[in-house]
DNA sequence: CGAATGTTTGATCCTTGTCAACTGCTGTGG
DNA sequence: CCACAGCAGTTGACAAGGATCAAACATTCG
């Protein structure tokens, strides 16, 4: 019996939701079936031109980018919920790799049938191009972060964020949310070398503001941890489409 | 008469191209006409709920964002082409300001047809969504530079890629393009002080690899400025939508 | 001519990167 | 069972890239 979703982009894309019966004829034919996979594992390689499309369903990866000098570039965490693979949906060949940080389940979709899909359920359509202006969104703040803020306040501003998130998809437990990333991955997602953020972790932590600490993030002091980090809650993540 | 738009992501929407009967008529819906503005003019801010959104015809813009301490992050250059407020037609606001930098002749559509239009256009929907995951690339390259790239390496990056868009767009004459900005803007896109991105230019200057002069870009020795910057030539904008 | 705006240059400071060494933990093989 | 390698995290010393401060210069505009 397949997980549901509740956090999919595409609404109603397990069967477990009422549909038109042509909405199931669809779906039944677009989503694949699922897949899990073990930590380390590659989802999508840059360059590639994968014949699926994922779903997160559990677990917890990783969407970066890495550079002719082999430095890497996070560009984002991925969480249950996120939509993985459009790029190559869409555009020719993805141009970021993903891969697993945790065991993941995915939801798995035909890229063959995207098309189709597109044509026959306009609703489906809109909620994947909201995703994608979603994304649009986050990759803005993550480069003003990148452009502007101070190794504390990126910092500072990962947690928030990182905090947020979670605790919306229902992670969150006493003030703490599972974050089972390497220091390594935050810096290359920060653009701060490991050295630094490692002192800068630590300087949170005999703060008392925040504490990462064996894959588990809490928050203590978020006020001084959105003061720091020139962060306001974030208000700006419409929760759910338009239609 | 209303100017061609060779470059709109919304392939066919000016009325001159060959189009069925209906959708000859969404689209006259859909356009509501054109808009010529001055150097300066704010188009979109952010926070905004605009009823319009745009593809640029002619003229350049500047996408940015400003943090509660004022500084500035440039998001991107904007070029004939880009299209303009999916953020807003699609979220419930717009997450980041675009202003017009030269004066600029905008294609102007009406946002509240934007459902509809998907509904009854499943074409155009997709030019939609791919025009969006082709943002989804080049903010992901940006990234890569703020986080990953040094100082020299990343003004070189900037006039590799400014170049070879507006090559693409028929807008070099003798290895020159227009780049009607101010070093500030530059320096706002990359994350860098006003006064190193200045050194940084006069630098590529004297060794004769680029000249950003009076509102044109020269590359003169462009094998040097891709070593620099570690970019290779762009073969990653696909030219035009799949279907 | 003076004000405003953008560009250029030099001097200095400091945030962050780099290098190096050490800790603690886990898994593996002798 | 212990020795050892491998990996993530931690800490200190030092160097460097880029920010900041300050001032001059160029151009345009009223």
């Amino acid at each position: 019996m397949p997980v549901k979703c509740q956090n999919c982009p595409l609404r109603k894309h397990d069967l477990f939701v009422p549909m038109t019966a042509d909405e199931i004829q669809a779906m039944t034919r677009f989503k694949v079936g699922e897949l899990a996979v073990d930590p380390g594992t590659p989802l999508l390689m840059e360059g590639s031109n994968s014949p699926q499309l994922y779903t997160a369903l559990h677990g917890m990866g990783l969407r970066y980018k890495t550079m002719e000098n082999g430095r890497r570039q996070v560009i984002n965490f991925v969480f249950p919920g996120d939509f993985l693979g459009l790029q190559a949906g869409v555009m020719a060949e993805m141009q970021h790799s993903v891969e697993a940080t945790t065991s993941m389940l995915l939801c798995v979709f035909d890229r063959s049938e995207l098309w189709s899909f597109f044509r026959s359920h306009p609703e489906r359509a809109y909620d994947m191009t909201w995703a994608c202006a979603v994304e649009d969104h986050f990759l803005g703040e993550s480069l003003v972060t990148l452009g502007q803020r101070t190794a504390a306040e990126r910092v500072g501003w990962a947690f928030l964020r990182i905090w947020d998130r979670l605790n919306a998809l229902g992670l969150q437990q006493q003030g703490a949310v599972p974050m089972p990333y390497r220091q390594q991955d935050l810096a290359d997602a920060l653009g701060l070398s490991l050295v630094h953020t490692n002192k800068v972790i630590g300087s949170l932590r005999r703060r008392q503001i925040a504490n990462w600490r064996d894959g588990v993030l809490s928050v203590t002091d978020r006020e001084t941890l959105e003061d720091l980090s020139l962060t306001g809650s974030d208000n700006t993540t419409p929760p759910r489409p338009l239609f």
